[in-house]
DNA sequence: TTGTAGGCGTTATCAC
DNA sequence: GTGATAACGCCTACAA
């Protein structure tokens, strides 16, 4: 299967001056055809150059582009958590829009460990991407950020692009959803549906957006007269929206109509809990979240969220990470409520 | 905010250069202490490059290092869609795997265009990974799957590393889980609990670890003693699964026990699809699925399903693209059966 | 339109 | 131990 073929132990990848070696022409006319802008080269050299590359399988090695170029052709994406539902859909929107303007990304995660970003943030400078979008991190309280900030900003001074998805705690250009209105006008609809008694499950984490999410809906509960609301902090998690509420009393779960999580992930984990201690949703208690996940379409019953335009955010993203427009500093995309089965009108 | 700091106005990134002058010392020296591996610099020397560049904030120039050096610290991971949650588990597990031993991933997704697949990894090729990493993609039919192989082949004979998982189909290191044997004793199980009329669901589109999950059920059931078995192939995702159950005549659909699907993707589509005809689950009939993916913690019944390691799959793969130990060629990560409330014991 | 020369930031080779 | 010097693969002037 390895025998002495034409160039069959081959060692070394081929190169721009292989191609224009074998084309009989110099190595910025193979350039030109093959990866240069202003495309005026003789018929016949282009031809020959071509056949040349196709030949010898030739593809331009991307660093030393980049290199000379002083610019690469990628982007990097900072998530918190791959593998949250999330987070995946939103890396899959962002790589989806990049790909279609010939970008690369390159994926590193946090793991939710805020100390590793700005290490990780720093590695990144170093691949020289185009632009450094961070989604879903974000802290309440900016003491330590300072380091970052400044990483960032030496970033763009190089002539890098920042985009922060989802966090405006920092400086940069920011595409946002509207976590207040959105839980405001989800509020809203349910206490015309006839909650009154809420639990709000926040995030012990102090984010900020989460932190939006749960005074939106506070606000939009306040707004539609007397109701009952309680907020506590339980972990960030599946996991921790689960502990909470098998931690509660049974008078506590008793008096309740409804239990609103600042995230679906958190909202099915309290849907959990409350089955757990023998509860029936929605009969006995409404439950609703946030982000409009696609795993929601599983889940019985249908859970009631708010619904993020994650392509758009996406796509107005990557819109900023390439362009050079000072004129936008911030977008915030909109977020609607949509009431599904878990939370029917109640009748009582 | 932007006034005339010290160094405020910055324009180009920080280069070893920059590092050296600074500390005094050449540039040969500065690498040694900052990216060099046999480090037998002077202390005082050591000493006085690292607070430069530390105080510079210098971050090397990857895309310059991977030239100099000749290969990259990058991974190339090619999946065939990340919003899946199969495939961001895969990835999430693989990112983290690669990080530990300083390693990037740089990740492309094939929309699960097949077309695309050969695109893509020139492509890849061009930001010479160090390794490339081909995850669940990978077609019955190797027709034209000749020019990937080609282009493998190249890669590899320039010092790449390609490893495939769950894929079989091209002559390259591969790391399989075993889908024929999980898929067969899910089946003995099933048996066991009394489960005679089952319909299985492939795969439309040829993809080669789901024929082998179909081929394993089938001997399964078989060799459990005399079962109808009905196989049919609808689309390849949940709607694929959804759409062939509502399709299904209403005495086909009473005759069965038990529809096994090879994705647990497919199974909650079919979950869903039993559901819209009335049909209850699991009292009415059984479903199981295949790949254990975290979404089932959400899902009422529980699902049965076949768990993979794939902790286990993406350190084995990473560990395969890194190391060049020619003897190991082939591994299957075993898979096994986990039964949950969608499959009761059968009573009647 | 085409070729020559120089440089991008880093590492490797080799004298000192 | 340390510092010149020559690569690495490509691109962008500039000159022909």
């Amino acid at each position: 299967m390895n025998g002495p073929g034409e160039s069959a132990q081959q060692r070394r990848p081929v190169t721009l001056d292989d191609v224009a070696r074998a084309a009989g022409v110099s190595q910025p006319t193979a350039s030109r055809v093959l990866n240069g802008s202003s495309r005026r080269v003789a018929p016949s050299y282009r031809e020959r150059v071509l056949s040349a590359a196709q030949e010898l399988g030739y593809t331009p090695n991307l660093p030393a582009q980049a290199m000379a170029r002083g610019t690469s052709r990628t982007i990097a994406l900072v998530l918190s958590l791959i593998s949250d539902p999330y987070f995946s859909a939103m890396a899959a929107e962002i790589m989806k829009q990049a790909e279609a303007i010939g970008l690369h990304v390159s994926i590193a995660v946090t793991e939710r460990q805020a100390e590793r970003e700005l290490d990780l943030i720093r590695e990144l400078r170093g691949q020289q991407p185009r632009a450094i979008i961070l989604a879903g991190t974000g802290y309440v309280d900016p003491p330590s950020s300072q380091a970052l900030i400044d990483e960032l900003q030496r970033y763009e001074q190089t002539g890098g692009r920042v985009v922060l998805i989802s966090r405006s705690d920092l400086p940069f250009e920011t595409v946002d959803f509207d976590n207040h209105e959105g839980a405001r006008q989800l509020a809203r609809e349910l206490a015309t549906l006839g909650y009154r008694n809420c639990l709000v499950l926040g995030s012990a984490t102090p984010l900020l957006s989460m932190q939006q999410r749960v005074e939106g809906f506070v606000a939009g509960l306040t707004e539609s007269g007397g109701t009952n609301v309680r907020v506590q902090q339980p972990g960030f998690s599946w996991a921790g929206a689960r502990e909470f509420v098998l931690g509660l009393s049974d008078d506590e779960a008793a008096q309740l109509d409804l239990v609103f999580a600042v995230t679906d992930d958190m909202a099915l984990g309290a849907l959990a809990g409350l089955r757990e201690r023998g509860l029936r949703v929605p009969e006995d208690i409404g439950v609703a979240g946030f982000d409009d996940i696609s795993t929601l379409r599983d889940v019985v019953p249908k859970l009631t969220t708010v619904h993020v335009a994650l392509n758009a955010v996406a796509q107005e993203a990557v819109y900023r990470a390439t362009t050079t427009d000072e004129s936008l500093t911030r977008r915030t995309v909109p977020a609607y409520p949509v009431i599904r089965a878990s939370t029917p009108p109640l009748s009582s």
